[in-house]
DNA sequence: GCCAACGTTGGC
DNA sequence: GCCAACGTTGGC
């Protein structure tokens, strides 16, 4: 089982949204990214654990978990004309974008915020803090995982 | 295949 | 709103 952390802005699609949302679960869709996709693709897995973070907002922080409830499946938004992540390119046949269920599995009472999480020496090289990078969903070391739950309040 | 221009992300 | 970093696009 492996863990990942997953970025979302609060305004679009933050923590509430999922715990709003039936069963609590939602599609992760929208990644229009070839690095995320092929991570989604091959490496996300149906039992998988992830962070959810809220990105672009005044405080940045990871806001909770969630459980990776299916592999990844075609990204039904790709095919939808009226999305705005449609895609032409990407068909029934032959799909390019790809999407996971996940499920809300805790949400914190309050962020382990981004500041903190540059404030802890074991977390230094956690793909997240490293600078430029950008990518929407990025794996998380079980270590620094671990480290990171003790953060918790 | 190179590379400049442009777009996007996301912290600050 | 600014800017750094990086991905993508498209001309050549």
């Amino acid at each position: 089982m492996a863990y990942w952390l997953m970025k979302s802005e609060p305004t679009v699609f933050g923590i509430d949204h999922l715990a709003g949302a039936p069963r609590q679960t939602t599609s992760w869709d929208g990644v229009r990214n070839y690095q995320v996709r092929n991570m989604l693709r091959d490496d996300v897995r149906q039992g998988d654990q992830a962070f959810f973070y809220h990105s672009g907002c005044a405080v940045p922080g990871i806001a909770g978990i969630v459980n990776i409830v299916s592999a990844a499946h075609p990204d039904a938004t790709a095919f939808d004309p009226s999305s705005e992540y449609y895609d032409a390119k990407s068909t029934f046949a032959e799909p390019i974008w790809y999407s996971v269920d996940v499920q809300l599995a805790q949400r914190f009472a309050t962020l382990v915020t981004l500041p903190q999480l540059r404030g802890e020496k074991a977390l230094k090289s956690m793909k997240l803090l490293q600078r430029g990078n950008r990518l929407s969903i990025t794996p998380v070391r079980a270590a620094e995982w671990v480290h990171i739950l003790a953060l918790v309040p």
